[in-house]
DNA sequence: GAACAAATCACATAATCATGTTAGATACAT
DNA sequence: ATGTATCTAACATGATTATGTGATTTGTTC
């Protein structure tokens, strides 16, 4: 029987997932938690789990901190990162603080049991676009062309600066281009991307959806 | 249809392979041959393949060196290990060389198959023991550099909420809380990152930095 | 119980952003 | 040559953000 245990602050897909798990004959998992500070209280009180589901997003310690911290003081512990991230970022800073898989979120519940399976018998398990980006840092960052962005190059440049956290001021004198032609370009990268603020895209960029 | 070749020297693990993948209603596997240097002549006359499964010890030319030559002609090309080799040297070797996916030989035929359809849909097949040690070879390095900005539980909300692309209001609004609140703990995030707008706090966050 | 960090709220103002409308110059493709 | 896409630019206005200066409450620590 594996005891599995999950940090996740979004109720409903942490109620889901437990029940699912809890149900399968090989699997228990009776520790759910919002946070990483509740887990580890938990952990102080219980027996800790065999292996751990972890978001990054949380409220409090994030989840790559969390590996580093669970990590030092339950070591045994297998960690599975199940998150809407997968900036290289992200990917990278978990696996170097001790995870043992990386999965999206969009991963089926048959897929998710099946990864704490293949954990439990020496395997990691890892969403194909993450194993990807894994198996293009060590390719001699031979640059492949990301998929459509749909943006012009322009665009591409005025996401960059934003991205660099630059006003509309500095962006336009970055590239000797006016404001307004940036607030053109940006009007378009919205329209685009359908968004409304330079928040949501940085955050879709810096989450590899552009 | 996906045209997959196959570069393997064991006559009936290649037959084998070949028929079974080019049974298959989206694939076509017509390229078979037992060393590199026959796929080569082959490419120079036919099409060459998308994918292509490639063992390592061969006659002639080891897979290794043929990966390297291969996407050097013909960088579209996707190739997949395939291979009883599961030694860290052969594996990054691989990778580094250009591979883009790594399976162990008792893979099986249906999940040959999907590997070759994880790949041409952006992914990257590998074998979860194979994916284990690619992922120890992460852990193995540094720590992850320890982000020592030191924001308070209330202040890491807010930050999630600018992730999430949320205007002032609308984070007052999640957590309940007034508007000049908001504005309070923002300010304060800001003097702890040394930083002075919204993109800059949602940029590092999604780089790891807080 | 003084000192301090954390969380809460208010008022004010300047800077920046989001969005609507319009339009000229290239360039490329049908 | 006509349409479509891209890059450029200006003007205008309301919304949002950034920043300054305060203040109260609730815990914790020394």
């Amino acid at each position: 029987m594996i005891k599995v245990g999950i940090v996740e602050d979004n109720v409903k897909i942490r109620d889901l997932i437990q029940k699912y798990l809890d149900m399968q004959d090989n699997l228990s998992c009776k520790a759910a938690m919002d946070s990483v500070e509740d887990m580890l209280e938990y952990m102080e009180k219980n027996d800790p789990p065999d292996v751990m589901l972890m978001d990054i997003q949380l409220p409090g310690m994030s989840g790559i901190e969390g590996i580093s911290i669970i990590k030092e003081k339950y070591p045994e512990v297998e960690i599975i990162m199940l998150t809407v991230y997968h900036d290289s970022h992200k990917i990278f800073n978990s696996l170097m603080a001790g995870a043992s898989g990386y999965l999206l979120k969009h991963t089926s519940l048959p897929e998710i049991k099946e990864s704490i399976e293949t954990l439990a018998s020496g395997g990691a398990p890892m969403s194909p676009q993450i194993a990807r980006k894994v198996i293009q840092h060590f390719s001699d960052k031979q640059q492949v062309k990301k998929p459509e962005s749909n943006l012009t190059p322009r665009e591409q440049d005025i996401v960059n600066g934003l991205v660099d956290g630059l006003s509309y001021k500095l962006i336009a004198d970055r590239y000797d281009i006016s404001i307004d032609t940036v607030r053109a370009h940006i009007r378009n990268i919205y329209k685009k991307l359908h968004v409304n603020s330079k928040a949501e895209v940085i955050a879709k960029s810096l989450k590899g959806e552009i």
